[in-house]
DNA sequence: ACCTATGTTGATAC
DNA sequence: GGTATCAACATAGG
């Protein structure tokens, strides 16, 4: 369920399994682990340790000791990491690490959408969606022809930022997911920033996207948490959207 | 059987 | 270049 809160507990998973050498890692799937073949990113990892770990949206890149490789990690749709659990049935482990200490850490993905590499490149993300400032942010959300939406999934104007938490925060901040992002008032913008930082930080605390207020408005039959009015349904930047039409007006 | 799905990338067209 | 749409990726679950 990654979003950008999921990633940030991956990534506190993560730091369960800094400083501990690597012996070996399990990067047979050649459709999760690039750039595959000749074992290489077990090559590059092997007798390494893990040193620090970091996120950038959705992306995660761990530093390894000395002048080695970083790690990227990426969850997709479905995935997550497991530090010292059991394996997971079905190969749904698609790669893992195995340490000195008989611990291992594994990306652990019932799909395979999710993605181990090595050195990743993130020069193409835009700035974190929990850390950017307020003159930045009005600059980057506040423009362009789109639907309001659609730039909030851009992952190069703003990280982190995905479906379901999209849908949370514009019901939060009371805007429509269609407004055009360039008839942003720097109010609105402002406020739209407020209820990211805070959703965001609700769903680290509480352990993901689903916990968010707006929620439960995506099943059927369910109205507005906030007024009881029936919500509405429509593709909004490719997505299926949800929005309440009392509380967000167009 | 058919449809949908929390994501990313790349092709294509305006 | 910005934007919109779509397909692909792989798999589970309703």
């Amino acid at each position: 369920m990654p979003e950008l809160p999921e990633a940030e507990r991956a990534r506190q998973q993560i730091e369960k399994a800094l400083g501990r050498r690597i012996v070996s890692t399990d990067d047979a799937d050649g459709y999760v682990c690039r750039p595959h073949g000749r074992g290489e990113i077990d090559d590059a990892l092997r007798g390494r340790t893990l040193v620090r770990a970091h996120r950038l949206g959705k992306f995660l890149r761990v530093e390894t000791d000395g002048d080695g490789p970083d790690l990227g990690l990426h969850l997709g749709m479905a995935g997550s990491i497991v530090v010292d659990g059991a394996p997971a049935p079905n190969s749904w482990d698609r790669f893992s690490i195995a340490f000195e200490d008989g611990g291992r850490l594994a990306l652990r993905d019932k799909r395979r959408l999710s993605r181990a590499v090595i050195d990743p490149d993130h020069s193409h993300i835009g700035p974190d969606a929990g850390e950017i400032g307020r003159d930045a942010f009005r600059e980057r959300v506040g423009r362009g022809t789109a639907p309001l939406k659609a730039r909030l999934l851009d992952q190069g104007v703003l990280a982190g930022i995905g479906n379901l938490l999209a849908d949370e925060v514009l019901w939060r901040a009371r805007l429509s997911p269609n407004r055009l992002a360039q008839s942003l008032t720097e109010e609105e913008l402002d406020r739209l920033r407020r209820e990211l930082r805070a959703a965001i930080r609700a769903a680290i605390r509480k352990g993901g996207v689903h916990t968010g207020d707006f929620m439960p408005a995506r099943k059927r039959g369910r109205g507005c948490p906030r007024c009881g009015t029936d919500v509405r349904r429509a593709t909004v930047g490719g997505r299926t959207t949800f929005w309440c039409p009392a509380c967000q007006p167009e």
